[in-house]
DNA sequence: GAGTTTGAAACT
DNA sequence: CAGTTTCAAACTC
């Protein structure tokens, strides 16, 4: 059938999970997913990656004055070093040492540090630079060592980790792990609750008293999470809903764009209703416990909402929230979306195909096209959409109108949007894609785009951004609702 | 830049 | 396992 084979590319490119390079495409191939060398399913990954996270890197990079020229030549990832221990067969234990001899130091790492603002996480992105004087570098109180990777440009006195201390920094790491065999591991893993603090969690949990959590001296704070059930923190403002956590984040750019992230990661989980789950403990001072709202207002979507109901507690003991989509985006509505956007590529891929006989024979396509994108943008395939996705369902007529509105004009118009919906909507970067609208140039040819997959790449991603102004849309009716309701 | 605070890691 | 010490990052002045 040419509408399956049409289909079939798209369903590659919307296999994130499978990356584009030799080796997988063989496992892509074993799997039947067809992998097209001219249109490599990494293009469409970055885009979308691109989409989500342009405004907070627009935003990282201005405010960052970290030098970005500084390339470290290898570096040992984290999960690595448990196994190059395994290998070892002594267990030297590092000793203390008393008062190592302090060579001059070159240069202030203060003024460094500062700039580095790399939140930490499994997978850190940049060096960390140290400054350790006591611990050779081989103790977890090294930030390098910790990593899994070996100092480099760093500031530290008398360190053994480097490549010609190996015999040491394996002893320590030996040492280390048979203290704690998950030493290394990273300390952020996805958590089990979902929406509890946008998808991941410290796998501890921090112990923090006075920072109230608030603080780059908090490990949750500091890889920019929710504190969670792990935590044994105390007076933790570090939650979802808190004053404090939010008069950080209006005060702060950069704290502005962590609460984003936590947003964006919360979406995901916290917009099909993922029950929250609770933070009790009797000997802490748990403004959780008093905060209802915290854990179910994850969603990005939710961010007014949250407030409204925040301040709700304080006056009750018994809130009751739920999210704006909370019973509007089940599972069931993502994976006919994802159908949906298959139906897309294909139909879009059909006309195309049928466009490109036409142009080969002489024959003016200009209707064709028109009526090919306009399909997508409104009109039937809206319908389409609405359809397969139930959105809204139980909504008034006045979302039925704002439904119709394919590019959410009318939405921002309304009012000002929150950062975080700001964030997903992106629609700053509509001109990137747009820009694919264009006649596609040789030069796309020649950098492997075949014109034929950027057009429907283009259709794909229109209809995936309707998509999001749609949800946008009805989180907003949902929230003035619930805040009617509340009034 | 020096000094202080903080909380994780290490040690007892 | 709890208490203490050490350590280096984060923070303040």
């Amino acid at each position: 059938m040419e509408q399956s084979e049409a289909a079939a590319p798209v369903v590659r490119q919307l296999d994130f999970s499978v990356s584009y390079n030799a080796s997988t495409k063989a496992n892509a191939l074993a799997k039947g997913i067809l992998i097209l060398p001219e249109h490599p399913q990494a293009q469409l990954q970055s885009k979308l990656l691109a989409l989500a996270q342009s405004q907070h890197l627009h935003a990282r990079a201005s405010s960052s004055s970290q030098p970005q020229n500084k390339r470290p030549p290898r570096k040992v990832p984290p999960q690595e070093l448990p196994h190059m221990v395994g290998l070892l067969k002594s267990k030297p234990i590092a000793p203390r040492l008393a008062h190592p001899v302090k060579p001059v130091k070159t240069e202030s790492p203060k003024s460094r540090e500062r700039c580095n603002i790399e939140p930490k996480d499994s997978t850190p992105k940049k060096q960390k630079q140290c400054n350790c004087k006591n611990s050779r570098c081989l103790k977890l109180y090294c930030e390098c060592f910790a990593a899994g990777s070996y100092c480099d440009n760093c500031n530290c006195i008398n360190c053994h980790n480097k490549i010609e201390h190996e015999a040491d920094r394996k002893g320590s790491i030996d040492a280390i792990l048979e203290r704690n065999p998950n030493a290394f591991t990273p300390k952020i893993a996805n958590s089990p609750h979902g929406a509890t603090d946008g998808g991941v969690e410290h796998k501890k949990g921090c112990n923090c008293k006075k920072s109230g959590c608030l603080k780059r001296y908090c490990e949750c704070f500091q890889a920019n999470i929710l504190c969670s059930d792990k935590c044994k923190c105390m007076d933790c403002k570090n939650f979802e809903g808190s004053e404090e956590k939010k008069a950080l984040s209006q005060g702060h750019p950069e704290h502005q764009l962590m609460s984003i992230q936590q947003a964006a990661n919360a979406a995901i989980n916290g917009a099909i209703g993922t029950p929250p789950s609770r933070k009790s403990r009797n000997h802490q001072i748990d403004f959780r416990e008093t905060c209802s709202t915290s854990y179910a207002s994850c969603s990005p979507l939710s961010v007014h909402v949250s407030k409204l109901a925040s301040s709700m507690t304080l006056e009750s003991s018994k809130p009751s929230y739920r999210a704006p989509l909370a019973g509007i985006l089940q599972l069931q509505h993502v994976k006919d979306f994802c159908r949906l956007l298959v139906e897309v590529s294909a139909e879009a891929a059909k006309s195309l195909s049928e466009e490109k006989k036409m142009i080969n024979s002489g024959i003016d396509v200009n209707v064709t096209e028109t009526s090919v994108a306009s399909s997508h943008e409104d009109g039937k395939g809206d319908q389409n959409e609405h359809d397969s996705l139930g959105l809204c369902g139980n909504q008034e007529n006045g979302l039925q109108i704002l439904l119709s509105e394919s590019d959410g004009s009318c939405i921002r118009n309304r009012r000002p949007l929150s950062p975080e919906t700001l964030a997903l909507m992106c629609d700053e970067e509509d001109t990137v894609f747009l820009s694919t609208s264009t006649p596609p140039t040789t030069t796309q040819s020649t950098l492997g785009l075949n014109p034929f997959y950027v057009e429907q790449e283009r259709l794909v991603l229109m209809r995936f951004r309707s998509f999001l102004n749609r949800l946008i849309t009805c989180g907003c009716i949902e929230e003035t609702k619930i805040g009617r309701e509340a009034d």
